[in-house]
DNA sequence: ATTTGAATTTCGCGC
DNA sequence: GCGCGAAGTTCAAAT
């Protein structure tokens, strides 16, 4: 991700036309090649930018510009449309470069958090014997959903989606093989459960040594809270 | 405007519950308090944000969660809402202010340069004996819509707008004043041009010296394009 | 001020 | 991959 904070102006073509009177802004741009301009204000919505796939030209200003003050011209291209959006730059107050790496994401936490919430509930439904320690077990890399121990006192990591795909085994790995340095832990045994658990998942997880738990969200309502099954 | 690379981790509750794993990401600070949480990917929407009118409270982190490595908590609590965006900082990377200044926004240039191409070619609309010098005439504040000379060689700047109020005659102003320092084209008189003058615009327009100018889109098209009339 | 409707919409889910 | 619908929608115009 580069950073670039300078007086600017801009010019886009594409789905409309439209231009950017010169001022100072921020021009982000990202490891996809996409580029947004920021103002100091306004919401989350830059007042420009460029969709990914995308490709930044820089060069150097046209006479005419090199006279109104233009010191570099950045011509970026949409890859697949005509979209263009053209930034003149007058003057560069910064400019820093950063490796942040690939983001997991944001997590909603809808039925999901439910879905945790009923399980601690009925931690028994891991087989008898469990015992709850605590959710959301903060670690150096996220929260772990369920930290439990079994009837023997061994640690138990449970990883819950809603549905269970590929990602949320490797989750669950990343989770154990950091819980499993921990001493006092160790051996942490990992249950991926989810309401529905697709093939490849389960393939994956059984490999891994993981178990998996289907949860079946109306009956464990239903017990949390018999009055439910009066409607 | 403040810029902060950072590995965090965060937490919203708000119209939704939702939470970001840790991670490198950008902390964009606007100049109106509002904070967005970019990614190096993804689309001009941040992973998560808060609107203005918010204010960010930042604290020590709490002894359970400097153990886990968190150097600081901003706690950003929105004004009007009970939403709130809790932000963990585990290591700052990067963190720069920058001052923007306010910005004069996104132009679209749409039924507007339609019009500014008409009148540029039936500039006589001016009055008779004027004469185009060129469309988008740049200077270091923006493009004027079109720069003119009257029968007698003076100056003439044309501000365009569909919609002529306030801001377009201050607008104009801005351009008149700057025109007006360049001793080769002063004295330069100002034209505020629009399919609709609102009677605020016109009265300040005046007050100025700077004439209004109601365009008839139909009437230029059909005198544009003969053909266009036909249907 | 409130409401209505488009958006360079983006985003996710289903097929 | 394409289409459909929701969004912490945002945004501007009209009532």
């Amino acid at each position: 991700m580069r950073l670039v904070v300078a007086r600017c102006s801009a010019r886009y073509t594409g789905r409309l036309t439209a231009h950017l009177p010169p001022a100072t802004r921020l021009l982000l741009v990202k490891a996809d090649g996409s580029v947004l301009l920021h103002s100091d204000g306004g919401s989350y919505k830059p007042l420009n930018w460029m969709s990914p796939p995308c490709t930044t030209a820089v060069r150097e200003p046209e006479p005419e510009a090199a006279e109104r003050g233009v010191v570099e011209v950045w011509a970026v291209q949409h890859q697949k449309s005509d979209d263009r959006l053209e930034i003149e730059l007058y003057e560069v107050l910064h400019d820093s470069a950063h490796e942040l790496g690939v983001d997991p994401g944001l997590v909603k936490d809808g039925v999901e958090a439910h879905l945790q919430e009923l399980l601690a509930a009925q931690i028994d439904l891991l087989g008898a014997g469990h015992s709850l320690v605590r959710r959301e077990y903060m670690t150096a890399i996220g929260p772990v959903d369920i930290l439990a121990r079994d009837a023997d006192g061994a640690s138990v990591a449970v990883e819950i989606k809603r549905r269970g795909e590929i990602d949320g085994v490797e989750q669950l790995t990343r989770y154990l093989d950091l819980l499993n340095r921990d001493p006092l832990l160790a051996p942490v045994r990992g249950v991926f459960a989810a309401q529905e658990i697709k093939p490849q998942a389960r393939v994956l997880a059984t490999d891994r040594g993981i178990d998996c738990l289907v949860l079946d969200y109306d009956a464990m309502r239903g017990v949390d809270d018999p009055g439910s099954r009066l409607f």
